[in-house]
DNA sequence: CTCCACACGGTAAACGTTTACAGGCGGATG
DNA sequence: CATCCGCCTGTAAACGTTTACCGTGTGGAG
């Protein structure tokens, strides 16, 4: 872990200055011999250019930050799986920044861009304060929100669209028979839930479909939330015939409560989960779940980025990404994803390889 | 998006030189009315110190990077989960190499070490190659290995035991009375397959059951893989009464296929996988299976890693991280895990909350 | 043979910090 | 009142690049 050859020990070594040197490695017009002379001493120095020095002249450091809540969650490793091959190829770096859904540490990342350490930020806020609008206003970098922003609010911006994700399942339910549709909702002072309560109200007003609050029930985002919100529901309200969950995991804490109680899936009660994550295939019966474009959110960011980061001072664009119903076996029934003779019969998906040992 | 002040923009404006300017912002012993001064004009121009040029001065970057085959694989990405919150608390940033699986890409990112973005290099890779013992002889700043690395290797190093992870699952099973136990595995040309392979009949021995190569089956680490395989073992083998999978796809796989089969889990067949991802907690019966400690791994990693960037040249370390296996409904029956009363007898996991909006 | 143009390459400044060193000023001491 | 000692602070160099500018040497043309 000896320091390093510089640019300054190739010229001595190759005879030249170190202009020259930087010359011949950024292929600036040079003399053949010159050109061979560094060439050859660089080769057996092992030198590799100092990325540091190099971003402190040209004011370009190849990097770009990406700042949501948490990787584990499914949305955002959604996002961060496309962001990723998009910077790649385009050359940049990616650093990532976990908030743990604390406000001030997003202000901090913000904050932080002063530093200058990377060319542009990527965040998904958990929700957007005063705080954060007179950060983004005298932000030093370009930034991409991902998530929806106060309009007039000068900055790049990619949504998505859970009202009409919410119509799309009651849709489906309704086309399917089912009458009697309750919602399993998570806080409603956060974003998603708060939007998703609207958005089951509105679609059952369209659907003319009584709005009855005994169907709705309130917990948080989790499994046994779930299972204890859908076990209350049954008890008041044993003649459901489905239920339309605010996130795959609540959903999963519904199928387990509906088997205890002997309820058949999709027969007797259909089961919508919502984020279309890993989960939704992989539970049984298979989950169908509203798709809310996190991946397409994540790539569409990432482009947003960097035309910005190239380009220039356009307005802020905002692209609104429109989501999709993944049907599986929870509403379709049985008929769906099975193996016969050794086919498999529903829809494939490519999960994480193995990589232990 | 205007250009920054610097030190030398507070300099002017409080009157004083940027070694003053300096001290003040680091500390350094300084007269209080210079230091009133500077932090009022600092404030007033909203200064903040430039990462680059601090890191081009003092030889740290304060960056530490991450690099592994997909972030979208749950191993890896239990990892990252605690890799980040270790560095995060001693004041690095996380840098993010996706190599695909790529060998070129693995070496591509120890050679960049020479670039000095970063100050240290945690690795997962996918096998070790010659190429890569040369990088690693020469890498210019400290790298954590997670994963074997041939003895003698100067670098520290995080493994797993998936020998003992094998052998506490068929222990298992055996206990359970099972005595036809097949292997589902991956491909042998990889490590984890080799030494799942090799585990799996070593611990037969053990257990005084004889190896047959009818209960082998080779795919890929895919569900469908899992799926494909398990097929062809019931019509060669119908008599088994338990499914050893290499990976927790494969073990979904598995189920799909007992399910359509009419075998009963765990009753007919019992079944295990490998890895403990949350789709084993998730899918239904619920999974056993064995955790190979990737989170452990990962923190140990990171703690190493920081270790050597604060300290100093000791021999390289080698970490062990023991498995241990997560016994559900998928071996232990269906008593376990059940809601009864609204309230769940089984392991409780948290899952990603949700983000959307 | 002289002059000019042009290609090439060297010198030095700049990016924004940190820090070794030296100078100045005030106070304490003789 | 003179001297010395310390505390602060300013000057300048350094980290490893890139690049503007200028000088030198070569070749060709007159």
């Amino acid at each position: 872990m000896a320091d390093g050859p510089t640019i300054n020990t190739i010229a001595e070594r190759a005879g030249v200055s170190i202009a020259s040197v930087s010359r011949v490695l950024n292929g600036l017009p040079t003399r053949q011999e010159t050109v061979r002379k560094v060439m050859a001493a660089a080769d057996e120095l092992g030198y590799v250019r100092n990325a540091v020095a190099r971003s402190l002249k040209s004011r370009r450091t190849h990097q770009v930050a990406f700042a949501m809540a948490d990787v584990g969650n499914p949305a955002y490793l959604a996002m961060l799986r496309q962001i990723q091959p998009v910077l790649k190829a385009a050359g940049y770096r990616l650093v990532l920044h976990s908030t743990d859904a604390v406000v001030e540490d997003e202000i901090a990342v913000l904050h932080s861009l002063g530093e200058r350490y990377v060319d542009g930020l990527i965040m998904v806020p958990l929700r957007v304060t005063e705080a954060h609008l007179r950060m983004l206003a005298t932000a030093r970098a370009p930034v991409v929100i991902i998530g929806s922003v106060p309009d007039g609010t000068r900055v790049d911006n990619v949504r998505a669209d859970s009202r009409t994700g919410v119509r799309l399942a009651l849709d489906h339910l309704h086309a399917l028979g089912r009458r009697r549709i309750a919602l399993v909702n998570g806080p409603l002072d956060t974003v998603p839930g708060a939007a998703r309560g609207a958005a089951y109200r509105e679609a059952l007003g369209d659907l003319d479909l009584p709005y009855d609050e005994d169907l709705v029930r309130i917990g948080d985002f989790y499994r046994a939330d779930g299972a204890r919100a859908v076990a209350e529901l049954l008890a008041a309200r044993p003649d459901i015939d489905a239920l339309m969950c605010a996130n795959d995991l609540i959903a999963l804490g519904a199928l387990d409560v509906l088997r205890a109680a002997g309820r058949r899936v999709p027969e007797d009660v259909a089961v919508v989960g919502m984020d279309d994550t890993d989960l939704a295939a992989a539970s049984w019966p298979s989950l169908t779940s509203v798709s809310l474009g996190s991946a397409e959110r994540g790539k569409a960011a990432a482009e947003l980025l960097l035309e910005r980061l190239q380009g220039g001072e356009s307005d802020p664009r905002v692209v609104t990404v429109p989501p999709r119903l993944a049907v599986r076996a929870s509403t379709a029934g049985p008929a769906y994803g099975k193996y016969t003779d050794g086919k498999y019969t529903g829809e494939m998906h490519a999960g994480g390889k193995e990589g232990g040992a």
